[in-house]
DNA sequence: ACCGAATGAGACGTCAACGTCTCATTCGGT
DNA sequence: ACCGAATGAGACGTTGACGTCTCATTCGGT
């Protein structure tokens, strides 16, 4: 059921309630009954993404390994959950930026650490910090989901595109 | 007028018409006296940002030069304008994928040709799709605009931050 | 086959934002 | 100083989504 929130909610941040209820295969009053209001429906949908998004860096054990083969693992994983992601992204943009939520500062963490230990055993550049080298990341999986919702890009290229850019960026290198 | 509005919708998409107006120094009344409804003030910012956005690259003269230069020149261009494309590519999310704006496809023509360009020359590489590239440089001005607004990158660091991780990409290259 | 729980469909009231309207005030040109 | 146009403030009705409620139906376990 959420996941079918999720899968609405991503290409239409505005759907009604009522449109959700539909997308999901059942009455809005059961819905209702489930999440007592759009509000709720959000912060379930948070913590659902958040339990996959920790779920995928468990997965590809960002902390071992170079960093550069870990990075490559974290945005296969997080594939699945990549419209997800899109639309929490741009929905926690909304808040007043008051206070963060603890879970997402948490895997923030976790991501910034991959990338400062990177920069630390000299595979990534220390010009670009960690936080915006993980802002980056999940704009990047954002930008790539709705480019392949709308077609522009084929699914099956996701992980390259993404990863390739964020590693190797677009220009041509000496050494390739 | 519209800056004010653009400056506010950007920053919070679902302000209120009283909200934008009062943002813009305005009664409500004049705002409706110039844009008839929401939907009229979101078409005027469109216009308005195309403009700011067809400027800019003529300002950049992406069609001279080292392509590499000339992403450069762009991003720099675009930074004044960042908010509002980040504002109106979430906003364009929106819309049911049938019909695409015949400015913003013209728009995309030159930048994906910038990049197109830069393969053809030797400087930028082939496995990267020009659209991937286009949507990736909108998505990062977008996420860094943001990151911005949010304090988590110095606005300074803006132009730096989206340029080196596009054309040069997270990893330590060896020729540095 | 039975029975309680859960569901779907729909009716209903509430509310916030919208868009229109009026009117007093202010602004700018002559 | 005059006058018309534009503005700000606010009242008003409309609309769409929300959240609650009821009731008939279906589902699932025993």
């Amino acid at each position: 059921m959420l996941r079918a929130a999720a899968a609405l909610l991503a290409r239409k941040s505005t759907a009604t309630m009522d449109e959700v209820a539909r997308a999901a295969g059942i009455g809005r009053a059961t819905l209702h009954r489930h999440f007592a209001g759009r509000e709720a429906l959000v912060k379930a949908l948070e913590a659902f993404g958040l339990e996959e998004f920790e779920a995928a860096v468990d997965r590809a054990a960002i902390e071992s390994g170079p960093a550069g083969d870990a990075l490559r693992r974290l945005i296969a994983e997080m594939e699945p959950a990549a419209e997800l992601l899109a639309f929490l992204v741009t929905e926690n943009q909304l808040f007043e930026g008051d206070q963060v939520d603890e879970g997402w500062a948490r895997l923030d963490a976790r991501v910034s650490a991959l990338f400062r230990r990177g920069q630390e055993q000299g595979d990534f550049r220390i010009d670009l910090s960690p936080i915006w080298l993980t802002e980056a990341l999940y704009g990047l999986i954002g930008t790539c989901a709705w480019t392949v919702m709308d077609g522009r890009v084929a699914k099956n290229e996701f992980q390259y595109m993404i990863t390739e850019l964020l590693l190797g960026g677009a220009r041509r290198s000496v050494e390739k």
